[in-house]
RNA sequence: GGGCGGGUAGCUCAGUGGUAGAGCGCUGGCCUUACAAGCCGGAUGUCGCAGGUUCAAGCCCUGUCCCGCCCA
């Protein structure tokens, strides 16, 4: 890890206001001097912790964090759980919730096993050297010293889960659960032992489940053909195959009974050329579609799922041809010991050699491949144990109907459903040595004695069974065997059911749906009220990312900055830097624009970027040149927050939200309210991209580009030594101190760390805890909505920004005042426009106080004009420019305004005149459609008429 | 084969039946003492295609074509 937590320097408190502007304080926002300032403060005032006691009367929320493999490390996926998980809860925890955000750790069987198995074949070691303690003991060697790095790059990103708490699945209390659980569903009646076609990984040597196979789609194979002759005939039948070697096992050939090429076959015994055993022609509709290759399909029960059926039908043998590393075993006659690829060839070449073969064409086929390992999943006839799933299945599926657990986004119900509906047993044993050992043990004559702990009574001669359960088996558990379960602890009291789940869409049925089943079935209620479902987060263009693709991301490279050939070395195996470069640039078109490599965004810019995407997005790509963009944006936050301390001076925020008389201050905190409503209902929708990007809109142009503007004319003295308004300083000092804390309030669960840094350097109301992470979040106490002056501040700007727009159009220097006039016939808006002044003055730059007057009032020559519509009547906005603009010049800006205002005027026209629309149309739709068209015909008329005046520029 | 999601500006994405939005990029002017990581402006769209419903469709319905994912 680059930056080391350890080491992470003491925090920095700041207990009064200090202004930012002092020569120590850089003016440009450094996010790595930031951040390493905050977490350890956070920890030592236990902003993190949760409170089980049965005292605490606060609402509770509960969001168990999807506990990490212990063998991983940070990948985008998690930065984005990351993201939206902590941002949940400090949300919660800001608005006063007893928040326990449960982390923890996942013992990963098989991925773990492997890691380790790796070491020791590097020391010219097997696991079976070492024996089943020693192995154990080294894999807890291994996880103390390099597991669990996660938990470490999780606090570089700030989150706040309670880690007091962090629970392991192996750990001995949650071992207890796992075997509290296996012993109460084997005293059930659900869990059993069985035999049957299961998937085997030969690679891992184990066990799967169904959801551990992943088919690889479109992979290309071959269907060959060849010929078993029939007995006591010269009769031959055609079979296809895409697996010639698993002939070896072939205990049938199955037709359709009613398919007439092969009526006269019927019941006839077929040669296996290879071992002595004849293969029945049998009949079968299920399994056999005529229309498919020769209509004939060999049989191979042990090594086929839909041939297990079927054999299951006719009571077919199932011989085994494998061994449990995949060889051919001594079922195979002379192919015995062959691995399957060497069997494959070995079995045509044979075939072909006694004139059986009969051909072969290319064949598009889905692979099944162990999740894991990526080798193909064998079917194998197996013992296992099983868990009977309908029952829980069912369950689950009532607690999602009734509504009290619900999907969000609700389009995954129907997936849940439909898996749900189809769920077959779960096989829950692997081969492994790594993870909870099964508790129960078998005697010498084949019995099974099932125990949470080892039967006092057993003889020596009894062993316990040797597998270990699926890792999925104690995830299943974790919503309650974190909270102590099977006893009946406080936390259990109080933390169970969750509020809700939060995870990545593609764990739905390996984790989401296991955890509502047992649940449900262990503690009779739903673990979680809510199960919110993200997206995959995945390259620029779109792909998936993987080390094939070269398009992998370290989330640590964008927060503490890489060059991008570091980047590619690291994360090219094998292949070229310049192959790596050329990959990973194809992958992130904008990165070249970010020049050599990354800078250091930074965790909140990298937090930001993710929250600004709608979770549900199935794809969320990362665009790092996104991500630089909202790094600007926290220096923004940084340097309004220096202007702000320089504004203000010493003032002290008192306790109660300002209640302003101004226009400006009353403006602000109406934008203001509307941005914590829509953030509020961002967060409690699971729209957290909504909550950001308002948040975003609101400080950057509104606070920023408008109020802090305005401010400065307020609370600058003039030239003079005094104020302007000297009336309103002390109520536009609160309001501007109120609107900067509340809305760093408002951004922090999105951006922990500056907000945090920001809030310690500004004035607080004194009931304000020692940490922003504490809140109070805003809610409606902090700002009140004003329609009418949001109506007439967009006036006010419409008006700026028509004055602003003539000065840029014909390239009136900057600092150049330029004489301004406002013409309109409402009595009311030249009032507004005349208490306006000083603004308007500072935002345009005029050269004096700019002239208010009735639209025939006489005006300055050579003056160029915009008009704005309102629902007063047109506004004209007269821009003094004699001499600085020619007269063709301002001819085409009006023929362009013109253009304008007729498309919209003809879009109106269009729908007013439409039939129907003012008999079907409600009233308020038909009014407003009506008084816009009187707007802009007006505009429109004073426009055409005030186009002559760009004659006069050309004269004096 | 079944299910789901996506297709909106050059790129990445929002969009709640009522005149299409943001960031980045592009572009003109400006180093105006909070911020050049900035400020003030500007240009950019057959909302995949075809029908339908509606006074009105990017949004609702039907069909269809691409891209992706999941299940069998």
């Amino acid at each position: 890890m680059a930056r080391s937590i350890a080491r992470q320097p003491e925090p920095r408190v700041v207990l009064w206001a200090r202004p930012m502007s002092d020569t120590n304080t850089p003016k440009a926002y450094d996010p790595s001097e930031v951040e390493s300032r905050w977490y350890a403060f956070w920890e030592k005032h236990g902003v993190f912790e949760a409170s089980d006691a049965a005292t605490d009367h606060r609402p509770v929320y509960v969001l168990p964090m999807p506990p990490p493999n212990v063998t991983g490390s940070l990948h985008m996926g998690h930065a984005l759980t990351c993201t939206l998980e902590d941002a949940l809860v400090r949300w919660h925890r800001m608005r006063g919730f007893n928040t326990l955000w449960q982390p923890g750790m996942d013992h990963a069987g098989i991925a773990t096993q492997t890691v380790v198995e790796r070491q020791l074949l590097r020391e010219g070691i097997t696991r079976h050297d070492l024996g089943r303690d020693a192995f154990e003991q080294r894999v807890w060697a291994w996880k103390a010293e390099s597991g669990g790095r996660i938990a470490l790059q999780q606090r570089v990103l700030g989150a706040s889960p309670d880690w007091a708490r962090s629970k392991f699945t192996m750990d001995p209390d949650l071992s207890v659960a796992v075997r509290e659980a296996f012993v109460r569903l084997y005293e059930e009646g659900l869990m059993y032992r069985a035999t049957r076609l299961i998937n085997w990984c030969p690679e891992c040597r184990t066990a799967l489940s169904d959801l551990e196979v992943e088919n690889e789609e479109g992979a290309n194979g071959e269907l060959f053909e060849f010929a078993y002759r029939v007995f006591g005939s010269d009769d031959e039948i055609v079979v296809a195959t895409t697996r010639p070697e698993t002939m070896l096992g072939d205990t049938a050939v199955a037709v359709h009974p009613d398919d007439p090429r092969y009526i006269h076959l019927h019941g006839e015994r077929l040669i296996h050329p290879f071992v002595e055993r004849f293969v029945p022609v049998i009949t079968d509709s299920i399994l056999v579609d005529p229309k498919f290759g020769t209509g004939a399909v060999k049989v191979t029960p042990a090594h086929d799922f839909n041939d297990f059926a079927t054999g299951k039908r006719h009571r077919l043998a199932e011989v085994n041809i494998f061994t449990l590393d995949g060889n051919v075993n001594e079922a195979g006659g002379r192919f015995t010991g062959m691995d399957r690829k060497k069997a494959r060839h070995a079995v045509k070449k044979a075939l072909e050699d006694l004139g059986l073969a009969r051909g072969s064409k290319p064949h598009v086929l889905a692979l099944p491949r162990c999740q894991r390992s990526g080798g193909v999943v064998e079917p194998m006839i197996s013992t296992q144990w099983f868990l009977k799933m309908k029952g829980m299945a069912d369950a689950a599926l009532q607690v999602v109907r009734k509504g009290e657990t619900e999907i969000i986004p609700s389009e995954w119900t129907k997936t849940y459903d439909h898996f749900l509906e189809n769920i077959q047993d779960w096989c829950v044993s692997r081969q492994l040595w790594w993870g909870h050992q099964i508790p129960a043990w078998f005697g010498p004559n084949g019995e099974i004695r099932v125990a949470r702990e080892r039967p006092k009574d057993l003889g020596p001669e009894w062993v316990q069974d040797p597998d270990v359960l699926d890792t999925w088996f104690s995830s299943a558990l974790w919503p309650f065997s974190t909270l102590g379960w099977p006893r009946e602890t406080a936390a259990l009291r109080k933390f169970y059911p969750a509020s809700d789940l939060e995870t990545g869409y593609d764990i739905l049925f390996f984790w989401v749906a296991r955890m509502i089943m047992l649940g449900e079935h262990f503690m009779g209620k739903t673990p979680f009220k809510r199960v919110l479902l993200h997206g995959m987060v995945v390259d620029e263009t779109g792909e998936k990312m993987s080390k094939v693709k070269g398009n992998v991301i370290d989330p640590l490279d964008l927060v503490n900055g890489t060059t991008f050939a570091e980047m590619v070395t690291k994360t090219a195996a094998g292949a070229s830097e310049a192959e790596a470069m050329a990959k990973f640039k194809k992958a992130y078109p904008s990165a070249s624009q970010l020049g050599t490599g990354f800078p250091a965004f930074g965790a909140d810019a990298v937090r930001f970027t993710l929250a600004t995407h709608a979770p549900s997005n199935k794809r969320i790509a990362l665009a790092p040149k996104r991500i630089e963009g909202y790094r600007h944006f926290l220096n923004k936050m940084w340097n309004a927050t220096r202007l702000a301390l320089d504004l203000v001076g010493d003032f002290k925020a008192t306790e109660a939200a300002p209640k302003p008389k101004d226009f400006y201050n009353r403006w602000i905190l109406s934008r203001l309210a509307a941005a914590i409503a829509a953030a509020n209902d961002g967060f409690e929708t699971f729209r957290i991209d909504e909550a950001a990007n308002e948040g975003y809109r609101f400080f950057w142009n509104d606070f920023c580009d408008w109020y802090l503007e305005i401010a400065k004319t307020v609370l600058r003295k003039g030239e003079d030594g005094t104020y302007s308004q000297p009336d309103i300083v002390e109520e536009t000092r609160a309001t501007l101190v109120h609107v900067l804390e509340t809305s760093l309030r408002l951004l922090h669960p999105l951006a922990p760390f500056v907000t945090e840094d920001l809030w310690q350097r500004i004035s607080r109301p004194p009931s304000r805890k020692v940490s922003i992470a504490f809140g109070p979040y805003p809610g409606e106490g902090d700002a009140v909505k004003d329609p009418t002056v949001d109506r007439a501040m967009a006036t006010l700007q419409a008006v700026i920004s028509a004055a602003r727009t003539i000065r840029s159009e014909h390239e009136v220097h900057p600092g150049a005042e330029v004489a301004l006039g406002l013409r309109t016939n409402s009595a009311e808006v030249r009032g507004f426009f005349k208490e306006r002044r000083a603004a308007i003055r500072f935002l345009v730059k005029t050269k004096g106080l700019p002239m208010v007057a009735g639209l025939m009032a006489p005006r300055e020559p050579g003056t160029t004009v915009s008009v704005v519509a309102t629902d007063r009547g047109p506004v004209e906005v007269l821009v003094g420019l004699r001499g600085l603009v020619t007269a063709d010049k301002e001819r085409a800006r009006v023929a362009r305004e013109l253009k304008k205002i007729e498309k919209d005027l003809g879009a109106l026209e269009k729908k007013l005149g439409s039939a129907g629309f003012a008999d079907r149309a409600p009233k308020e739709v038909i009014e407003e459609a009506q008084s816009q068209r009187k707007a802009f015909m007006e505009a429109k008329a004073r426009l055409e008429a005030s186009s002559a005046l760009a004659d006069e520029l050309d004269e004096g």
